[in-house]
RNA sequence: GGCGGAAUAGCAAAGUGGCUAUGCAGUGGAUUGCAAAUCCAUCUACCUCGGUUCGACUCCGGGUUCCGCCUCCA
């Protein structure tokens, strides 16, 4: 049984062998940080962290980098807007980025190297690049990569460069030798955040960083490369240029790509200001539901974001906990067909919502057999890929909800309501139940007395 | 225009050349003072038209619709 991971490049599942055997390195396109994280990205966090996860499973030692772009035109436009320095905001967006990710169980990279913190890699690629033939410099102080110098462009992407140029869509720019050029080094105007260089004051293109920093914190050639959708082209198509050229060697072994969230069928953006923050979501759903949610599909797929789903996930969620609530969790069970069917999914592709459907037949199981072992087994099974990892009173005490009632409003009300029963005065005793009801608060009765829970 | 991906029950979502996916919701029953949770039973499927096949939701071909990329984007 071995790991099988769909290649963007070859279209296909391959098996997958690292370079180096049990390491792994896998760098992955993180956030350009001007502004709050969104469900989006939220997708491509909670994605590669379950990998990683799961590669740490079968025994692999990962080396998971993933960069922050702390440099580009909508930070400058940002901060200007703000009338705040770029290292402020850059600082301020970082952090909340990190909280988010903290909010979402999701582990931090290994790495996160920042693109002002890799200038002289940067530099030093463009350089190579110049020297080689594959990159010019141009009048403006611009520097460009020549595509048509890389025979292999479009490989990733399956586009056709002479097909790319009849899209007309590329930029009309009569500094650069062919429409299809792009930037590696852009000339700063004036008050803009600037580098030294020997093709004078600039700042580096996108492309160019993610290749500088990945070849520096991972070597020339290594195993995973991922990032959303949207990014195989142009980006990481300019990265593969990028960096055979400058290094001569194979750069990426695997490319994994990963699904867009959508709203009403459509992608979730920015640009088309139609996200939600993970911020706001956390106000509405449990992190682990989000998760849930997120994972509820396959990573290439794209999911669609909406209130009844997020509701549904939530449910679905409950059902895992309320075996774990009835079945306090012992040692997990060793060996068991649920964990062989559990790696067997998850080997193939990352087939997550497989893995549920076998978390929720083991579920089924506790839930008849009342095994220990077995409720140790569900949860070892949901930490493997980042869900359960909390206890389920807490689970369900922990959604976030409108009630303005305190834990010790509520406890006094079931001590109220629990008179009323003894008394048989059960009108009362349901008017309790009705009146937290309305505020979300579900009561449940069983020979051990009364809990409650939120949702 | 070029390249790529989808169409599965009320909703969400896997998968398979013949064998119950799974979850939410619904229905009937057990249980409960009433509930919740749970268990048992149960109703809803594979866009369309052809072809291959003993047999296709699954393979092949033609449609239709939707989405993404080709410009910053996760």
């Amino acid at each position: 049984m071995s790991l099988h991971i769909f290649n963007t490049e070859s279209r296909q599942k391959e098996m997958f062998t690292p370079i180096n055997p049990n390491q792994v390195g896998m760098y992955v396109c993180g956030i350009t940080v001007y502004d709050l994280c969104h469900i989006g990205h939220a997708r491509v966090m909670v994605v590669f962290d379950t990998v990683v996860r799961h590669l740490r499973t079968l025994g692999y030692s990962v080396n998971y980098v993933r960069n922050i772009t702390d440099i580009d035109d909508k930070i400058i436009k940002r901060a200007l807007e703000n009338g705040e320095s770029i290292q402020a905001l850059t600082g301020r967006m970082i952090a909340e980025m990190h909280a988010d990710e903290m909010a979402m169980n999701v582990l931090r990279p290994d790495e996160e190297p920042k693109a002002t913190e890799y200038m002289d890699e940067i530099k030093l690629m463009i350089e190579t690049l110049v020297q080689k033939g594959f990159a010019y410099p141009a009048k403006n102080g611009d520097v460009y990569f020549k595509v048509k110098s890389f025979e292999q462009y479009g490989r990733l992407s399956g586009k056709n460069i002479d097909d790319l140029e009849a899209g007309a869509r590329v930029e009309v720019n009569n500094i650069k030798q062919d429409p299809m050029d792009f930037v590696l080094w852009k000339a700063s105007k004036e008050n803009e955040p600037s580098w030294n260089s020997e093709w004078g004051a600039g700042r580096p293109g996108w492309h160019i960083e993610c290749s500088a920093m990945a070849t520096k914190c991972l070597g020339n050639h290594f195993d995973i490369h991922g990032g959303g959708m949207d990014l195989s082209f142009p980006h990481h198509e300019n990265e593969i240029a990028q960096s055979e050229c400058a290094t001569g060697e194979h750069y990426v072994n695997t490319w994994m790509h990963c699904g867009f969230v959508r709203i009403d069928d459509e992608k979730m953006s920015k640009s088309l200001n139609n996200f939600f923050t993970i911020k706001e979501v956390l106000k509405v759903f449990h992190p682990e539901v989000i998760r849930y949610f997120l994972l509820a599909s396959h990573y290439r797929s794209p999911v669609n974001y909406s209130q009844e789903n997020l509701e549904s996930a939530r449910a679905s969620v409950g059902r895992l906990y309320s075996a774990l609530e009835l079945v306090a969790p012992a040692k997990a069970t060793q060996n068991t067909a649920f964990e062989a069917s559990f790696m067997a999914v998850m080997n193939d592709d990352f087939n997550t919502p497989k893995a549920m459907a076998v978390l929720f037949d083991l579920a089924k199981e506790i839930n008849k057999s009342k095994d220990a072992g077995l409720a140790g087994l569900l949860v070892k099974l949901g930490n493997q890929i980042g869900l359960l990892e909390q206890d389920a009173t807490t689970f369900f005490k922990s959604q976030p909800s409108q009630s303005e009632l305190t834990d010790e409003a509520i406890e006094q009300l079931i001590v109220e309501r629990k008179e009323a029963r003894a008394n048989k005065d059960f009108a009362r005793s349901d008017e309790i139940r009705d009146l937290l009801s309305e505020q979300g608060i579900e009561l449940l009765d069983s020979s051990e007395g009364t809990t409650w829970r939120k949702g």
